[in-house]
DNA sequence: CTGAAAGCGCTTACAG
DNA sequence: CTGAAAGCGCTTACAG
């Protein structure tokens, strides 16, 4: 097939017997506010249909129309639900005939701008955004190109005045919940292992609850276990818990920023002759498939992605369909879920375990 | 930022103090076939690169020309390595100075056309695609539709007579490798865990092999675990498992299509007494992260995904910079990595980790 | 109620 | 060696 025979409002305007420029005012909605003949526009919108017409989006965009396509910017090559994360979106995005255009982002800020820029220039008719704890999104020319968006929805992790569409996805209360689990069930020394630089949210929200709860939170509870470039989490893991305890492990209960950071951990305590949960209680997060496998079942905490992605949906083509609607914010907490990991099982358990997708 | 002042060959003109034609013929480098003088090239240039100006793909497509586009086609929500799989070929388009598309597709053959008529229209200067055991490609409308990119490749479980670039990710052999495996440390009953509609040729490569070895192969051997939509690999497994085998397991060997499948099958095992792999030896499939945290550790087949990319990348670039030359095969093999789980380490293995990614 | 015209920002023959 | 002109397929005032 050339690439050339796409039918185009020319043909149909032929075949109807009209200018090409009431056909596409019909086929833009536009008929009735102009008043053009409901039988008019019928039959434009029968030939349309019979000859399988879709507008150029190239074309349409070069003059100021829709695009029919979609950006995502997302953190590219994080733990696995972030990558099956963009599938999703993809998927909603495609089953409404847009197409979705994936980028990586916010690994360099001055990356975000150069695409964010490149994908207004190309006249994408949304935008939807991953945003960090570090408020890198928060600058004015950030801001700014924002609104050249017909919509634009960010995911953040927490709530603030964006001047588009918001979602605030929760995890920090998810940690809270790990550290009041391990207060429950009589844990006193607490540690916790993440990527330290760039977790400070995370790291503070777990510790801060646990010393609330009358824990004994040392300079060593958080551990660092930041991947070098290529680096599997695993592996990090396990070198930082060499390095750090060459001795002794001083804790009685750890909680890991991923389900491999946590498998790597139970692996290394194991080795010591370290019982799970009996000497150190361990809980992960992502509530990844293989976790509740494992041996002991690994506590974690879901993410509830679902909930966000049926947001962004209703989000992005509501205001695709009314631009003057109010900004919205939508709330989505993830969740903790104990298991044999973790000590003994919360009775909060069974109660959350229903809404977890 | 209104999205109108982008600068424009136009604009880059007036400086110039040229047409914009002629601005628009030096920035696609055919100055000096059209013998236009080295300064005025230069001058161009200059100007383009002060201005920061970036040429216009709605444009340009619109009037043939490139659009720095490229799609990927691709079957999202499959096991996690392939969501991977998808990012780092974001990734590599992205460092490229190219957006990417992602679109899934082979779920049905009909998306599969309308999504590459639409990424033909929309101009995409090259498509990357992923191909299946089911030769599901192979029909005349989607092959000329492939020769309308200025590149195309495709990624397939097989070689064929694509009329585009081709890298063949060969999985079959691994699956013979693991058969071997199971051969030479002595196990005579095989058994294989997969979706088993649409998995003939990894089950036939999987028990053909078993059985040229002397194993006893039996009706059984093939256990299908075909998830329902939305089940998890796990769940999916653990099920296929307590329907097929209510009573005795008698197999003493067991190859997972997935690592999850083979976590889900351990706990299985593990909670009817069943030791791994002195009773049981089992292998799993992709390398996932966790494996070799498990306890004990499990053998899987690395994908070698690194290897595939690495050759995406060159061949799709290659490509759009020398349309004549001829037609590629690239072939990359999976390879078995032996590892407790599945009983005596191979000798073959620390040779072969070297190069695993 | 509908059509003729301009123009989005490029690319590409065609003139000179 | 360079410019004037046409046109890709739309959208959108503007006329009537």
């Amino acid at each position: 097939m050339a690439r050339s025979q796409f039918i185009t409002t020319r043909r149909i305007a032929e075949e109807a017997g009209l200018s090409h420029s009431t056909v596409s005012l019909v086929l833009n909605q536009r008929g009735d506010e102009l008043g053009i003949k409901p039988e008019t526009q019928n039959h434009v919108r029968e030939i349309a249909k019979r000859l399988n017409y879709t507008r150029n989006p190239l074309a349409s965009g070069l003059k100021g129309g829709r695009t029919q396509t979609i950006g995502v910017m997302w953190i590219l090559g994080g733990p696995h639900p972030s990558d099956e994360m963009t599938h999703r979106i993809v998927r909603r995005i495609q089953d409404r005939e847009y197409v979705a255009n994936l980028a990586d982002h916010l690994s360099q800020i001055k990356d975000t701008v150069r695409i964010l820029t490149d994908f207004s220039r190309r006249r994408m008719d949304a935008v939807i955004m991953q945003d960090g704890d570090e408020d890198q999104l928060h600058t004015p020319e950030i801001l700014e190109l924002l609104k050249s968006f017909p919509a634009a929805v960010i995911v953040s992790t927490h709530e603030w005045d964006a001047p588009c569409d918001l979602i605030i996805h929760d995890r920090l209360s998810a940690y809270r919940q790990v550290a009041d689990h391990f207060a429950d069930i009589g844990r006193r020394r607490p540690a916790i292992l993440l990527p330290v630089p760039g977790s400070r949210a995370k790291t503070g929200a777990f510790l801060d609850q646990a010393r609330a709860r009358g824990m004994r939170v040392t300079p060593h509870s958080a551990i660092d276990m930041t991947p070098r470039p290529d680096q599997k989490i695993t592996d990090a893991s396990t070198e930082a818990l060499d390095r750090e305890f060459p001795g002794q492990f001083p804790f009685d209960c750890l909680h890991c920023s991923t389900d491999e950071g946590a498998v790597a951990a139970m692996s290394w305590l194991r080795r010591r002759g370290i019982r799970i949960p009996h000497d150190v209680a361990i809980s992960g997060f992502n509530d990844s498939q293989f976790s509740d496998c494992l041996d002991p079942p690994l506590a974690s905490v879901a993410r509830r992605d679902n909930e966000v992605v049926d947001a962004i949906e209703k989000l992005v083509f509501q205001r695709l369909s009314s631009p003057q609607a109010p900004l919205s914010r939508t709330h989505v907490a993830m969740r903790f879920l104990a298991r044999a990991s973790a000590g003994a099982v919360s009775h909060l358990n069974h109660l959350l375990q229903e809404d977890v997708s």
